[in-house]
DNA sequence: CGGCATCCAGATGGATACTG
DNA sequence: CAGTATCCATCTGGATGCCG
């Protein structure tokens, strides 16, 4: 009895993990910041230089998501002029290991992708 | 010599990977979806009762950026009433697996990150 | 049943100017 | 140096109505 196979149910609410995560860090400068800061802790120019075609104002804004997460640690140093460093919690440099599976992913299949893209394209003109 | 260390550089643009999957798969619905066909494949209403607030808008909308990237296949049954089944694909079953990862690091982790906003919030209050 | 077309509110993000 | 404030264009996504 009863053999229809149970499909699971899915709700895109604030108490879903999964949006509750992608939501975050799906954003369009998320990513990058974070494995920016793999390489050590930086401050806000630095960061503002090595990630290409960020704004001042997209730059402060995603790194106080990020630290309001608690993916990232902001510290203050009083010298003169005053230096700001980034780095990444605890929990930031433990986030960073599912996102390298994703991203080598991405990487390995970027052009696969790509391909599909083109070819749905073409039919659609068709 | 030289003993900088060398700092990456990222930029967002059409050709960075990052972007080109997360940009598609960090939207709203994209991710409820893939992980409702890992089940099988299954047809537009269905979808649509499990995947609870979703509007048939943006179901149909996401489902057609999914075949596009090549995720989700569509297969039309001519029958009447038309029956239509979406289903992932090699490469849609293949993304799913490195998701996966972030998802259960995300349930793991679901209530420390509820605790970091919450301690956040309350530090910017005073 | 499985859509598409339209309208519209709110979120996202870029440009620019100003500040401690 | 490391921001904040403001303005504004675009994108996202929800509601509704119609259609083969």
């Amino acid at each position: 009895m009863m053999g229809k196979p149970e499909r699971r149910v899915f709700v895109n609410d604030e108490d879903c993990p999964i949006r509750n995560v992608v939501a975050q860090i799906g954003d369009k400068w998320s990513m990058l910041i974070l494995f920016a800061l793999v390489d050590g802790a930086d401050r806000f120019n630095s960061l503002k230089s090595r990630i290409v075609g960020i704004s001042q104002r997209m730059l402060t804004q995603t790194l106080r998501d990020l630290e309001r997460e608690g993916y990232v640690s902001r510290t203050v140093y009083p010298e003169v002029p005053v230096r700001v460093e980034y780095e990444l919690t605890k929990m930031g440099r433990d986030i960073v290991k599912p996102l390298y599976k994703l991203v080598s992913w991405a990487e390995k299949h970027h052009d696969e992708i790509r391909l599909c893209r083109e070819e749905y394209d073409k039919r659609k003109d068709s």
